[in-house]
DNA sequence: GTCCAGGGCCTAC
DNA sequence: GTAGGCCATGGA
């Protein structure tokens, strides 16, 4: 077994299926991705949960909103003025387009992967997430979590861009949408684990091999 | 009060 | 090509 499906092991071992992406559908995916942006999931839900009770949370509604009303809706997920003109953008765009989040998802990987990096706002995790969990499509996502916590394994440097990251993962492991959405989903997760922050963890699943943990010298702070 | 969260864009160098 | 500043709210 590679290196990598070790760690996905021990990590679905512990923590169990997350059953992501919490939405209701391949459009509120897309529009979580923008709002989660450097954001806990937390306030993106206040956002969407506001969103819905105005009955605005469709591709139509949002694209046709006043941006200061959208604004004012989403204020609880951070960035609102950005996000507000990134939302937009993207329904407009989608509207011209295609008609639909889902149609501009049935093309390639490679296709459907540029065109939603080439609109203003969407970088390559949100371009990710929106791949994987809107689309069901075999695209791994990277977020500072992965490289905290591999870097930490010893497996990534410090140095790698985004995309060798996924590069890394994507030639390790085999390409089913449902195992990326598992592994980033578990990432996440453990991402609250003290191995993190503490320098020693002794209930982290992955203490076996993380090298932080096995380079300390017994320490007086157990965790 | 400080830190950080499921990033990305823009500007300097 | 990349380091640094900026965007903003809410909970720990």
């Amino acid at each position: 077994m590679s290196e990598l499906m070790q760690t996905y092991q021990r990590l679905y071992d512990r923590y169990g299926p997350r059953h992501w992406w919490p939405a209701d559908s391949p459009f509120e995916v897309a529009i979580g991705a923008i709002l989660t942006q450097n954001t806990n999931w937390q306030n993106v839900e206040k956002a969407l949960a506001n969103l819905r009770a105005a009955n605005a949370l469709s591709l139509q509604r949002i694209a046709a909103l006043d941006p200061e009303q959208l604004q004012q809706f989403i204020r609880p997920s951070g960035y609102f003025r950005q996000k507000t003109e990134r939302l937009q953008l993207f329904c407009h765009y989608l509207i011209k387009q295609h008609g639909s989040i889902e149609i501009l998802l049935k093309q390639s990987l490679t296709d459907a992967r540029n065109e939603l990096l080439a609109l203003k706002g969407i970088g390559p995790e949100t371009a990710d997430s929106i791949l994987l969990y809107a689309g069901e499509i075999a695209s791994f996502v990277v977020d500072a979590y992965t490289r905290r916590i591999f870097g930490r394994l010893g497996q990534l440097e410090g140095s790698k861009t985004y995309t060798e990251i996924r590069d890394y993962f994507m030639q390790s492991l085999p390409h089913q949408a449902p195992l990326f959405n598992e592994y980033h989903a578990l990432i996440v997760q453990h991402a609250k684990c003290h191995c993190l922050t503490k320098p020693r963890c002794l209930d982290c699943p992955l203490a076996e091999n993380c090298r932080y943990l096995l380079d300390q010298q017994a320490g007086p702070e157990l965790v």
